[in-house]
DNA sequence: ATTAGGG
DNA sequence: CCCTAAT
């Protein structure tokens, strides 16, 4: 009998009606490569990551969890069969229930880069690079570099370079492409890693998502990220259209600047820079990306006798006001000084020039000019990072009055994690004590060590003070709102262990129920979330297990998902309202076992 | 806000 | 994971 029973369980279970369409991969070929200028303001921001990195916690905090099989003490499901619940906070328990706790404030101005970030003179962006797959990550040992070579540009003219890569070499490497500068995979995986304790970059899904895990870290999910971005969009960040959704005639992109299409908007928003610095014969042909980080600039100017030398040691950037209770753990000053400078990035940064403690605001002038020379003590020198007085990504062909987005409108989907991801799920409790308030105020001169010795030389064309801009072109659109796909973050064992349970005792209809009863405290599960995760674990139980990818799902778990599935489906259109299972606990579990409908 | 499905 | 449509 029960061997009957098992048999007929088979056949439903891999029976299941439609069976995902086409293999993922398929679809994911969709997923175009796009030169995400912005992935070098992202490589800083992860850079400055890395530093703070060690600090997150563990994102297997879930492990070690124990769930009681189906069929077994389900009563007891509000304690042991919420493995995402009430996970240890290794963040000092800063619960928002603690508002009264003494908070300290500090101001963040600045960001030095290593002993080692002297200006070297190192052919960082020669023709080869220009042309085509050249890679600057030669340089990558070299956290502030100036490149000084020949580079034949692409209309054929011969410039000199000076190139400042400084801030992409400090961080993640990045790739100069045919005048585009991109960030090669490799780069992502090393950040993604940081979030996921997982293969990323295992495969071709992994791949493409860790690509977009460097978008991830601007996105703005916590509240405390929110605020900040509220802060600063309101004084110093224009605020966005919001609705883009028409198409650019002629680059045929559609921009959708609306919330939880961001990552459309961003995508729009890259071509659109691209589009222009072609058409910006006056400027590098390398890049110089609205992010206003990856610098590029050539100049027509051959190296002189009278060229300024100069090391960067440290930028000044905004000043961020941030305000952290002091039970806060280090780690969470991290993330939250991290989130502030990501969102001061993803609004787009540019370099200012200061002398003699005034801001250079003339871009036309020339060094000498400035007061910037050889023979100036160039003490007085500065640079500064400040925020890009944004401008909205408005398509040249639009006639659509566009429409200030709010940017506490960012959905809580759209909004992601500041930065880390490996963040616990208190990560975000805690921010909610954070109050960071970054402000900007005239931005004081940083005056860095004047490179006396001879390693760091920076040749400075003289004529061409634009070689040192920094800047974006022409203030062009800053994607203010790059809202983009969340961190990946792949079920581990456990948790699908607690899906799967979930749903034997729930049902494949009642997902909101799977969320709060196994993963309620999971704020990165979301109920979509569990339900595509199932959707895929139905999937992958019904291929091939040389098929399968990512981490393996123990078959017998893959088991029980057919098991259930099949049950489930059974009693499709029955009585799968809630009532109906609310007791069925161990009579239903031997009935799923059996798989036979009750 | 949820659910269901396509992408 | 994202996005939408339909509830």
């Amino acid at each position: 009998m029960v061997f009957k029973r098992k048999l007929d369980c088979v056949s439903v279970a891999f029976d299941y009606p439609n069976i995902p369409k086409a293999p993922r991969s398929c679809r994911r070929k969709v997923l175009n490569k796009r030169t995400d200028a912005m992935d070098l303001l992202a490589s800083l921001a992860g850079k400055l990551l890395e530093e703070c990195e060690s600090s997150s916690a563990s994102s297997n905090a879930f492990e070690g969890n124990t769930h009681n099989h189906f069929g077994k003490e389900i009563k007891q499901e509000d304690h042991d069969n919420k493995p995402f619940k009430s996970k240890s906070s290794d963040q000092g328990n800063n619960s928002v229930s603690r508002p009264n706790t003494s908070e300290k404030t500090c101001v963040v101005n600045s960001f030095s880069f290593p002993d080692d970030g002297v200006l070297e003179r190192t052919p960082v962006c020669e023709t080869k690079n220009v042309k085509s797959e050249g890679i600057i990550e030669e340089a990558h040992d070299v956290n502030v570099d100036i490149g000084f070579g020949e580079v034949e540009a692409t209309g054929g003219l011969v410039a000199d370079t000076c190139n400042l890569t400084a801030l992409d070499v400090q961080f993640p490497k990045s790739v100069c492409v045919d005048g585009e500068l991109k960030s090669p995979s490799r780069v992502n995986g090393s950040l993604a890693r940081q979030g996921n304790h997982t293969n990323l970059g295992r495969d071709d899904d992994e791949k493409l998502y860790s690509y977009h895990k460097f978008s991830n870290k601007f996105k703005y999910r916590s509240p405390t990220v929110r605020r900040i971005r509220k802060s600063l969009s309101s004084k110093y960040w224009k605020q966005v259209p919001k609705d883009f959704g028409h198409y650019r005639a002629d680059t045929g992109i559609k921009a959708l600047y609306r919330k939880r299409k961001s990552s459309y908007g961003y995508n729009a928003w890259q071509r659109e820079n691209i589009y222009k610095r072609r058409r910006s014969p006056d400027r590098s042909s390398v890049v110089t990306s609205d992010g206003g980080l990856s610098s590029g600039s050539i100049s027509k100017l051959p190296e002189k006798r009278d060229s300024v030398k100069l090391s960067i040691k440290s930028f000044r950037i905004p000043e961020l006001f941030i305000e952290v209770p002091e039970t806060a753990t280090v780690g969470s000053l991290k993330r939250t000084v991290m989130e502030a400078v990501s969102v001061l990035l993803s609004g787009g940064i540019r370099v200012g020039v200061v002398v003699h403690g005034k801001k250079v605001r003339d871009d036309k002038k020339t060094l000498s000019q400035t007061g910037i020379s050889c023979e100036e003590n160039l003490t007085n020198l500065g640079f500064t990072l400040e925020p890009c007085p944004s401008k909205v990504p408005l398509p040249l062909c639009s006639e659509d009055p566009v429409i200030p987005i709010e940017p506490t409108n960012l959905s809580e989907r759209s909004a992601a994690q500041p930065t880390l991801d490996t963040e616990t799920p208190q990560a975000d409790v805690v921010e909610n004590n954070l109050e960071l308030v970054p402000y900007q105020k005239e931005m004081i001169p940083v005056v860095e060590q004047p490179s006396t010795d001879s390693k760091a030389l920076v040749p400075v064309p003289p004529l061409e003070v634009d070689a040192l801009a920094i800047v974006p072109l022409n203030q062009k659109p800053k994607r203010t709102e790059l809202a983009q796909r969340r961190t990946r973050r792949p079920f581990s064992v456990t948790e699908v262990e607690a899906l799967v349970q979930a749903v034997e005792e729930l049902g494949t209809g009642r997902w909101r129920d799977v969320k709060l009863r196994a993963f309620e405290d999971a704020d990165h599960r979301t109920y979509v979330d569990l339900k595509d995760k199932w959707k895929t674990l139905v999937h992958t139980a019904s291929i091939s297990p040389q098929q399968r990818r990512g981490e393996p799902v123990p078959q017998e778990l893959l088991d029980r998902v057919l098991r259930a599935y099949g049950y489930w489906s059974q009693r499709q259109g029955k009585h799968q309202g809630r009532g109906a299972n609310k007791d069925l606990d161990v009579n239903r579990g031997r009935a799923i076992e059996s798989g036979v409908s009750v």
